[in-house]
RNA sequence: GCGCGCUUAGCUCAGCGGUAGAGCGCUUGCUUCACACGCAAGAAGUCACAGGUUCGAACCCUGUAGCGCGCACCA
């Protein structure tokens, strides 16, 4: 046995074990340990971004996954939580690309080129990349490191362009010119999940257009985007609309660029709502995916005038060229305003396409992109539909389900240099190569001898030229449960671990992630790559806010952990966030965190200081059954209730009621009833009796400690071993480290058969603890202060065992307890109805007659209440009639209790 | 527009058909020999609103309002 220090001091507890849990490899999965007897357990993390720094949000979502390992571990299976890093190409590229920037070393990324660039990211990488995994080690994070995988490791970027290849064999990868979303910032294609719609205040410009044929005639069109008249190629109505039926097919003017007086055709399309401004829409199908599309069924122009940048070009006229688009939009308003042909403006506010990480609108813009048909489409929604795969809260499973059914196409090509290139070649001495691509979609072009699409580069490589473009990072994170354990070989891992068992993760990316992982699942693996997914919350600030650079409220955990620990950080997290619903966070549920650890901490030192039994350890040996008290088999009843419902709780991932339900059975059940109760044995002289007890706590704390460790990792540790449960001794709880000790087993028939404890045993004990509270109850009535020793008296309604008044005494304070069945209160004594009996409090001499008398009408007419309620809903003939028996008698029960307690306390009233 | 979630004590949230709960905050008393990061006692809620189902509704159904989120968008 060894002393457990006064105070607790996480810091050093935290770094000493998990060095040690390195150290013996106990997080390390070995395949070759599973068999049918181990069973597999596996979780991939979601890769945090290369360049990322720990959040509260990675502190919920692998706290979570570390809870889930740890509990798997103790339930004997094998575990493989496998970490690593993403790339993470805009991002990592921004990231890195503003640092060179802010340190002088480049103004733009041309300035570098791309080799350098790469190179430049690639020592970043290395410097600072995957600090993050290291602040997951603070954080008590079992990943098995030695697996640790970046999404461009040599061998995971060899099976990206694999997947590639396979995809572009199978026809279900694609070039073509589309409209796609265009960052202008970051000057890229984007794909449609990286679009956030933001409401934005702005202008709607109404302006008007002559027709060519009936000149004098008028049409007034709406727009939110004058800048883009330059390119507009038509003019659109609905068909339905009587109003200008007699103009489609005829002409109007163009208005912008002043010199271009080319007119636009008026066409009629169903697209067009009547109601919305005038009817009358304005068609630039080079910048508006609606327009294109318009375009294409009516054959207009595409005619392109803002650049990549953002820019006007020369075709927007020589008012507007060289503006940047909303300087643009304004010239544009001030050119129809001195020609006479703007109407009117009014604000309005419309949907704005915003670049997820730009912070800029995007721009449509017809381009040249790679796409890919989604593969397994069907498979993948039905695993989740037909409930293969369960989402947890379930309610995502709609969410996923709905866009399963809209999926698009996947621009999968990024005008990035930082990410996987694209594995196509093109002949260098074919210039129309591209231009044939543009409009080629089907598989005939795969047989084309001036494209090379391989996972290597064609043998005369000097001949060809390699695509420019990378693929978006998300074509590599969806391969992530696989292509990290081996594949394409059929490696023991992938045999073992694959499928895995949950994924832990966060709603905002079940499109971007979870459901294109499931689809690579079955086009790869032919299965699912995982059974569950749990989709956590989100972090927010106690106002609701999520958190945010900017705002700067958001804590950084590695400060908290300093702060208050990383046991407490992970409990005080856990207990706050409810399956499904967003997190609140407050510092002060840190703080709760680490006061329970204190309180864990010292009810730990409160066994210790007991000493040693007669073994001389810690751990007592066998319960004696004989000996135990109505305390004790209580604590053991309220043991197993925990068991059940902390297991029953994790697995149906509620961790924030398991952690609820520990926290209550250990504060409020074993330290505040048990402990206190507990001293009444410790400080007997029965040797044997205070053994016992000790063996009972022992036993308790045995098990509390297992329950807690998934959650406080550290401290259950430090303390596990500090009181000796590491050594094989009985009750033979243990193991080396509580990691891979036994998940605690509810408390079985046969064990409370050979102890004698039976239910009634919980009610003996509430009874007495009740009779305390009521004593407590007189005290503050009576302004007598909690530490001073007073006398009480019980005319018991049955006999009582010694230990039960030993423990009444202790734990009300009471200088004397007097067990008098024939007690003769003298008049106006306070007294209390409790269901050991009458508890009386002898004030001798200070009795205040009125005070009692007022407070026992406070009483009765508290009791007359409840009465009157129980009574009401018996007096109802259709209850009796129709309520299960066991509620009608329960309510029977009921109203007798309180009519019996009304009648002691008009009985005691009268005698004033 | 479609879909989802939320509305319970001052705050954050449990409870989801049978006597309104927790943590924090608040009040009062306690350096009671594990813990003041503590102990004890307490105040505090027409469970958003309106209907309905039921013997019985915070809980089920319908509708309304407010807040939040997702998807789709009309220029």
């Amino acid at each position: 046995m060894s002393e457990i220090p006064k105070t607790y001091e996480p810091q050093a507890i935290e770094e000493k074990w998990y060095s040690k849990w390195l150290a013996d490899g106990c997080f390390t999965a070995d395949p070759a340990r599973v068999s049918a007897k181990r069973p597999a357990y596996s979780i991939v993390i979601p890769p945090p971004n290369v360049t990322g720094v720990l959040t509260l949000g990675h502190v919920l979502n692998n706290t979570i996954q570390d809870i889930l390992a740890r509990r798997a571990r103790m339930l004997g299976k094998e575990v493989l939580w496998l970490p690593g890093t993403d790339h993470a190409g805009i991002a990592t590229q921004n990231v890195v690309e503003k640092s060179l920037r802010k340190s002088g070393e480049m103004k733009h990324r041309d300035d570098l080129g791309r080799e350098a660039l790469v190179e430049k990211i690639w020592a970043w990488k290395e410097e600072y990349g995957g600090r993050i995994l290291q602040q997951l080690r603070a954080l008590g994070a079992s990943c098995d490191w030695s697996r640790t995988r970046f999404t461009m490791d040599p061998e995971y970027s060899k099976c990206v362009s694999r997947i590639f290849v396979d995809l572009y064999n199978k026809g279900l990868i694609y070039r073509g010119k589309r409209m796609v979303n265009w960052c202008p910032a970051s000057l890229t294609a984007l794909s449609d999940e990286e679009v956030e719609m933001r409401p934005v205040n702005g202008l709607l410009y109404y302006f008007k257009v002559e027709v060519v044929e009936e000149p004098g005639t008028f049409l007034t069109i709406a727009t939110t985007r004058p800048e883009t008249i330059p390119g507009d190629s038509g003019v659109a109505v609905s068909p339905r609309d009587s109003r200008y039926s007699h103009l489609i097919g005829k002409h109007v003017r163009r208005p912008l660029p002043l010199e271009n007086q080319t007119p636009l055709p008026v066409v009629a399309d169903d697209h067009i709502d009547p109601e919305f401004g005038t009817g009358v829409l304005k068609v630039t199908p080079a910048h508006d995916k609606a327009d294109y599309e318009i375009g294409q069924r009516h054959s207009l122009e595409i005619i392109e005038v803002i650049d990549p940048r953002g820019i006007m070009n020369e075709l927007a006229g020589k008012d507007l060229a060289g503006l940047d688009r909303f300087e643009a939009r304004k010239k544009a308003a001030e050119l129809l305003r001195d020609a006479g042909l703007l109407e009117r403006e009014e604000p309005y506010q419309n949907n704005v396409g915003y670049s997820e990480r730009g912070q800029v609108p995007i721009e449509p813009r017809l381009s040249e992109q790679w796409f890919l048909k989604y593969p397994n489409v069907e498979e993948a929604r039905n695993i989740v539909a037909d409930g293969g795969m369960r989402f947890f809260p379930e309610r995502w499973a709609k969410v996923y389900d709905h866009w399963m059914g809209n999926l698009q196409d996947w621009c999968i090509s990024r005008q990035l240099w930082w990410g996987h290139r694209i594995p196509v070649w093109y002949r260098k001495n074919d210039p129309a190569l591209r231009d044939r691509m543009a409009s080629d979609e089907n598989t005939s072009s795969r047989a084309d001898s001036s494209l090379h699409v391989s996972t290597e580069p064609p043998p005369d490589s000097e001949n060809w030229e390699q695509d420019p473009d990378v693929l978006d990072t998300w074509f590599s994170s969806w391969l992530w449960p696989f292509a990290t354990m081996g594949w394409p070989k059929k490696t023991e891992t992938l045999g073992k671990f694959y499928p895995t068992t949950d994924l832990v993760t966060g709603p905002d990316i079940i499109f971007f992630w979870v459901a294109r992982m499931i689809m690579a699942g079955f086009e790869w693996m032919g299965e699912k790559p995982f059974e569950n997914v749990y989709f956590t919350g989100i972090i927010r600030d106690k106002q609701g806010r999520k958190m945010s650079k900017s705002l700067g409220n958001s804590p950084d955990p590695l400060d908290l952990i300093g702060k208050y620990g990383a046991d407490a950080l992970r409990f005080g997290v856990m207990r706050s966030a409810p399956l499904g619903q967003d997190v609140l966070f407050d510092e002060k549920n840190v703080e709760l965190g680490r006061n329970f650890c204190t309180k864990l901490w010292n009810a730990a030192r409160f066994r210790q200081m007991q000493g040693s039994g007669p073994d001389g350890f810690t751990t007592e040996g066998e319960i004696n059954p004989l000996l135990l008290t109505s305390d004790d088999k209580w604590i053991l009843l309220r043991l197993d209730t925990a068991i059940r419902e902390v297991s029953l709780a994790l697995d149906e991932y509620r961790f924030s009621d398991a952690a609820q339900i520990l926290y209550r059975f250990f504060w409020s059940e074993y330290c505040d009833w048990y402990l206190e109760a507990a001293k009444a044995a410790l400080n007997s002289d029965g040797v044997e009796r205070k053994a016992n007890t000790l063996a009972v706590m022992d036993f308790v704390l045995g098990h509390t400690l297992r329950l807690f460790h998934p959650f406080l990792p550290f401290i259950t540790e430090e303390l596990w071993n500090g009181m000796g449960f590491n050594l094989d001794l009985p009750p033979k709880q243990g193991g080396e480290t509580i990691q891979t000790s036994r998940w605690p087993q509810p408390l079985d028939d046969d064990f409370k058969a050979h102890y004698g404890i039976t239910p009634e045993d919980d009610l003996a004990a509430r009874a007495k603890y009740e009779t305390v509270f009521a004593g407590r109850g007189l005290r503050r009535d009576f302004n007598i202060a909690s530490n001073k020793r007073i006398r009480f008296v019980l005319q018991p309604v049955s006999e009582l065992a010694a230990h039960d008044i030993d423990v009444l005494r202790i734990l009300l304070n009471a200088e004397h307890l007097d067990i008098d069945p024939a007690y003769a209160a003298p008049k106006g004594t306070p007294r209390a109805l409790t269901p050991l009996g009458t508890l009386f409090l002898p004030l001798e001499g200070l009795i205040d007659v009125e005070a009692e008398k007022q407070r026992i009408s406070k009483e009765i007419a508290k009791v007359e209440d409840e009465l009157a309620k129980v009574r009401a809903k018996l007096a109802n003939p259709a209850f009796a009639e129709k309520v299960p028996p066991v509620v009608l008698e329960d309510h029977r029960q009921r109203e007798a209790t309180w009519a019996e307690k009304l009648a002691h306390l008009h009985q005691v009233l009268a005698q004033f």
